[in-house]
DNA sequence: TATTGTTATACTCTATAACTATA
DNA sequence: TATAGTTATAGAGTATAACAATA
């Protein structure tokens, strides 16, 4: 299957054939670059990758995060954060701890068992991205990164204003 | 939720940040980009992204498509495939034609009314697109679009090494 | 009243495997 | 035997809405 024709971006048949070409391009790439990393994750860790993704997040954030900001910062609603959380600490990766001065909230920060799982997790997973931009040069990597960040920040910007017109 | 901070990209902090860190963009953006046409498409037209590309890829074949045709282009299973037609075929937007001398498969394609559904689709679809590289100088797209383009072509080519050793 | 987090629910999408019919 | 497609099932992932506790 994976070797043959990807159609995806047949789409574009437009007067903005450009745009939509690119589009589906972009989304072709993060697509069967996703698809190896959820693989391996769940063949080689037994997980996901919004559990990844989450234990990432507590990573950086040693003292630990509030349920609500992994929501924002995950980009998914509440009640995903709850029960991938609760999942995590059954397992002993991580833990909810009390907030001074709000008893509505909790702390939620990786367990030394679920720290070092995932260290162990990210070295493989940087060895799977590395092997996915291997064949760019370093100067197309940084002109990537760069591009993207327009991209990114133009999202970013729509949404912005989207969420301002709503108010 | 929009406008907070979307920290996916704190993930990069080792030796090879250069790759995470686009890694994480590339998926950003794509995410970004797929939550507001996963969106629109429900919101507008009450389909989804699966439906609307089984569409799309019918609307380039309007000879039809079989169904393991369909399968490889959308880089799902049989089975999926199945259920998404089952779907359009009650709903008159898609139609299973008889194979000559095959009596196993099918051909797949639009409905007149399917054709014309998905060209209206089709058109919003087309303005989300542009909207979203509305940032962009046509330079910029192009240079996208080709960077783009090897990384594509290296992810077939990792899958094609995969395969071939697989056998 | 508003906010934090949980619970309950439903739906889409997906893969796997067993199955039927045909090649 | 192999292939095209279907069925059945299970699980991931998500959103929504009602809810409890606290601010």
């Amino acid at each position: 299957m994976l070797t043959d024709t990807l159609d995806l971006e047949a789409r574009a048949h437009s007067e903005h054939a450009q745009e939509l070409r690119l589009w589906l391009r972009l989304l072709t790439c993060s697509q069967l670059i996703e698809k190896r990393v959820r693989g391996g994750l769940r063949e080689q860790f037994d997980t996901t990758l919004p559990r990844f993704d989450l234990m990432a997040q507590l990573e950086r954030h040693p003292e630990g995060l509030k349920m609500k900001e992994l929501s924002h910062r995950l980009m998914v609603t509440g009640g995903n954060v709850t029960g991938i959380t609760d999942q995590l600490v059954a397992e002993g990766l991580v833990e909810r701890m009390a907030v001074e001065g709000d008893r509505r909230a909790f702390l939620v920060r990786l367990t030394p068992a679920g720290r070092s799982a995932f260290e162990h997790m990210a070295t493989q997973h940087e060895q799977w991205i590395v092997e996915a931009f291997d064949g760019l040069s370093p100067r197309d990597l940084d002109s990537l990164h760069k591009l993207l960040g327009k991209v990114k920040q133009h999202q970013l910007d729509i949404n912005q204003r989207i969420v301002t017109e709503a108010e």
